[in-house]
DNA sequence: CTGAAAGCGCTTACAG
DNA sequence: CTGAAAGCGCTTACAG
């Protein structure tokens, strides 16, 4: 066992001072309440407590006022590899944390097993609120839905399916489909090819589609590229499987909105392997702005994600819900961040 | 305010069966000490406690036992972005901590003016030890051994001038040069370029020189590449502007060890644009093993950087040091992965 | 075999 | 204007 470090208590002060414990509490913690200190009393203390470099046990603060000043996070992995999408979303927290002078309780889980556990153990029980993020798979919904009945404050960063009456806090995954597609017609694109994922209610598709309709462009269903394999696939050889097909195919096209930055980039490589120019005949787009688009030959547009602002949303709005306002969902306007390969 | 979610006390149990608060207690926490309880009362708490869903506080406990259940986590912002390195980090200790019952309380610095704010918050009197990852600045290493003196338990994850008296935990950079230079000469090289950084200790350098050395290669001087503008550069670009420099200098080489992966990427450009081949003319090899790795045309090849396990080492070793055993100094060996660049 | 009691360090309603 | 006292929920040395 190590021995405890010690530490300035109030009584310390207290008894020094030949003051009760009560009044350099009241003094040092400025919750007056009904006492009224004499001025030079009250100055004594607060310059001894300085000195002493007094700070309250949080532990004994929290337990006799019944929070924690800890605040939980459980995240899915979130993002592709590389994106920096997660390490965004903490330093967002992070700051906005400090602020607050909370403190955050970190969990992974990979999936819901991992999700039940962390309900099993102790940690929800040490912590004023939580914040989900990452995808929602439906038994963890329900759990999610458990500890908010139960009264724990609980907000989500959810893109599909949040969980019923928790707020909900994310960027707008359809104004990225839409500003991104749009930034391109901007540009000249008439036939703008969208990287489908397979699922139905995916929302940048709806953002593409309805970029196409308000410019008045028709929909071709062969620019809505499919074949990433099975499943959802953001990564770099998902673009070059996906557009080499298409080329392959003989798809007419002059634009490309992809769902991830490396999607991008894989597909630039072949259409640059092809001979087909980057802006000049095909432009091209990604998604998340991640340090992928400036890592190339070619700088590569992006739609940002804006995690950094949704993480510090997430905490002022879990802060808010614990002093009892109750939260909103909110969504993150994203930026279409204009580079080479669309310019 | 919200009010506080109720839960099941230790109180509770005890008045419900007719028992005291004491016994409820040592049979619970399993610390009976000299009480030797009835079997079958011993049952019948440990039943009910089940039934309730009982977990004690772990403030009270905190407090009463003078621990606080948590450790923090001060990181400077490390590896390129797009590394993950710090996620991997993360991950690492994540689980470590899982199994320890204990939590995390994270913050970001990045100069020392933030990582004094830092020792200016109550945050390091809230956890048992700390760990501290990044490049260490002169004004914080002194901060973190005046914390140590104080009594607090730290570990650090430094490179370069690791504080005086602390254990530092960190992959062994002098290896990952050293073991990628010999997969190269392994491979057949003769000549391995070298992507230098700007400093003196740099590790990965020594390990590339004595690679060398104990392959009887001799080391030309020009096969050290420098020239990455001002500072160290990691990036992609770096990468091209070097290898550029050196080709348009006649240099021979037919390899190249880079320092990150994103540089070996910007080098692998250079390379095919002029159309020299990799790897039959130069084998071609990073740093990291990043994702970066698999998201390019030709699969890089890389030395690991063991982050996650770091991550895993630094935790226990903390957990152990708050027990009392003072503990060692590690450095972790990389891996070669060898993929398609350098085959 | 079990419990009463003191105590961890702070806070606050209440009494003086 | 200030302090004694109770209490947050748990733990443990000690008494019975």
């Amino acid at each position: 066992m190590n021995k405890p470090r010690k530490t300035v208590k109030i009584k310390d002060i207290a008894i020094e001072l030949g003051v009760s414990n009560s009044l350099v509490s009241k003094v040092i913690s400025g919750n007056l309440g009904t006492t009224k200190v004499r001025p030079d009393l009250q100055e004594k203390i607060l310059k001894r407590a300085k000195e002493l470099d007094f700070r309250p046990n949080p532990l004994s603060s929290a337990l006799k006022r019944g929070r924690f000043g800890a605040i939980g996070l459980i995240v899915h992995p979130i993002g592709v590899p590389g994106s920096e999408l997660f390490n965004k979303l903490l330093i967002g927290m992070s700051k906005s944390l400090n602020q607050h002078g909370l403190r955050l309780w970190l969990q992974f889980y990979e999936d819901s097993k991992q999700f039940m556990e962390f309900c099993n153990q102790e940690i929800y029980r040490s912590v004023d609120g939580l914040i989900v993020a990452g995808s929602a798979q439906s038994e963890t919904r329900s759990l999610i839905e458990n500890l908010h009945k139960e009264g724990l404050p609980v907000i989500t960063s959810f893109h599909h399916d949040p969980a019923s009456g928790i707020a909900n806090i994310v960027y707008n995954a359809y104004l990225q489909g839409k500003l991104a597609t749009a930034h391109l017609i901007e540009k000249g694109c008439k036939r703008p090819a969208f990287f489908c994922i397979r699922r139905d209610d995916d929302l940048r598709q709806q953002g593409y589609l309805d970029a196409m309709k308000e410019a008045n462009l028709p929909v071709d269903p062969s620019l809505l590229l499919e074949g990433m394999g099975s499943g959802i696939d953001y990564r770099f050889l998902a673009g070059r499987t996906v557009i080499t097909k298409a080329l392959d195919n003989g798809l007419q096209f002059d634009g490309i909105v992809a769902q991830s930055d490396q999607q991008a980039i894989g597909a630039i490589n072949v259409l640059r392997e092809r001979n087909i120019s980057v802006p000049n005949q095909v432009r091209v787009i990604g998604t998340d702005d991640s340090p992928t688009c400036t890592a190339s030959t070619i700088q590569l547009s992006s739609v940002t994600a804006e995690l950094q602002e949704v993480g510090g949303r997430l905490v002022n709005s879990l802060v808010q819900y614990i002093d009892g306002k109750k939260p909103e969902s909110q969504l993150i306007t994203p930026t279409v961040i204009e580079r080479e390969s669309s310019r």
